[in-house]
DNA sequence: TATTATCCCATGAACTACCATGCTATCCCA
DNA sequence: TGGGATAGCATGGTAGTTCATGGGATAATA
């Protein structure tokens, strides 16, 4: 499985093309589908987020289960899947990040990909530097699992 | 589980380059992925804190279950994963730190790694000397009372 | 035809793998 | 027990490879 971390800048050309940091491609390797799903954030924030398709199939087996015509879990699918972008990766491991997409994030010349585990977003530069400032005020807490890892068996 | 004890110093060449203590290295044999996981310590000190990869994948776990829209978690995820450096061993087990990280714990020639159960730190040597010096210098008093994690199980 | 997307190549920079050296600790044998 | 041989380790350098980035040519689309 995937394990997404750190934090890359890397350029967006004329054309609206960027590479996917090469740790990140990497991890993405042997799946069915040779590239990323990109979607705007569900949190709303201003970036995007991404990861591999067998995240989304992931998902998708997660909704199997239920019954199509429960009314309860038909706008979790459009939340979900409505909005999510399946880029192939170039023969240089660009993506071609489409209009809509950075529009929502605000990027223009320089975008931002930051590790979370097996997803990682897309920010432009500086937005990125502020929410990154914000989270690790907030989540002392959970910054400090890394340096106190809980028992093991522990479930929250 | 490895156990990193003891404390070395080794230096860091013009390229950013150091040798992980053999000792260190060989309790991370037969993982996943042949390096460490590097971030600047979560206590704000002027360090770093290392671990085997084998640590995040039980972080990444533990969220992978969690709902993609609940922004609590999103928060943890960004605050845990986005300043992990994951840092590949080359052939003769050195690795590459980054200038960040080299910027973080002020190090410049000379890297000291303090073991510390589970994870390692390093250090710029004279500052780790500085904060071990701190630590021995507590009145024995203070020091039988160094709070220690409850064993595993444990009630109280 | 104008526009957009896909593919391919060029280039400089960064990174990786590999090799050489000297030091130290360990082992083995006299 | 002393001394030499040996293996592991830290360290330095170099060559080959990968990566990010730009540009251009071709193909698809409107």
């Amino acid at each position: 499985m995937a394990l997404f971390t750190g934090r890359v800048v890397n350029k967006v050309d004329r054309k609206g093309r960027v590479s996917i940091p090469a740790a990140f491609r990497n991890q993405l390797a042997g799946q069915t589908f040779f590239g990323v799903a990109v979607y705007p954030s569900v949190d709303r924030s201003p970036s995007l987020t991404a990861c591999g398709v067998d995240v989304l199939e992931g998902l998708g087996d997660r909704f199997r289960a239920t019954s199509p015509f429960d009314p309860s879990y038909t706008d979790a699918r459009m939340a979900l899947f409505a909005d999510v972008q399946q880029l192939p990766f170039d023969s240089d491991g660009r993506v071609l990040l489409t209009a809509d997409l950075l529009d929502h994030a605000g990027i223009t010349t320089h975008a931002a990909f930051i590790g979370m585990g097996d997803l990682f977003r897309i920010w432009e530069p500086d937005t990125a530097d502020a929410a990154l400032r914000a989270v690790r005020e907030k989540s002392p807490e959970e910054r400090a699992q890394l340096e106190l890892p809980p028992p093991p068996g522990a479930s929250r």
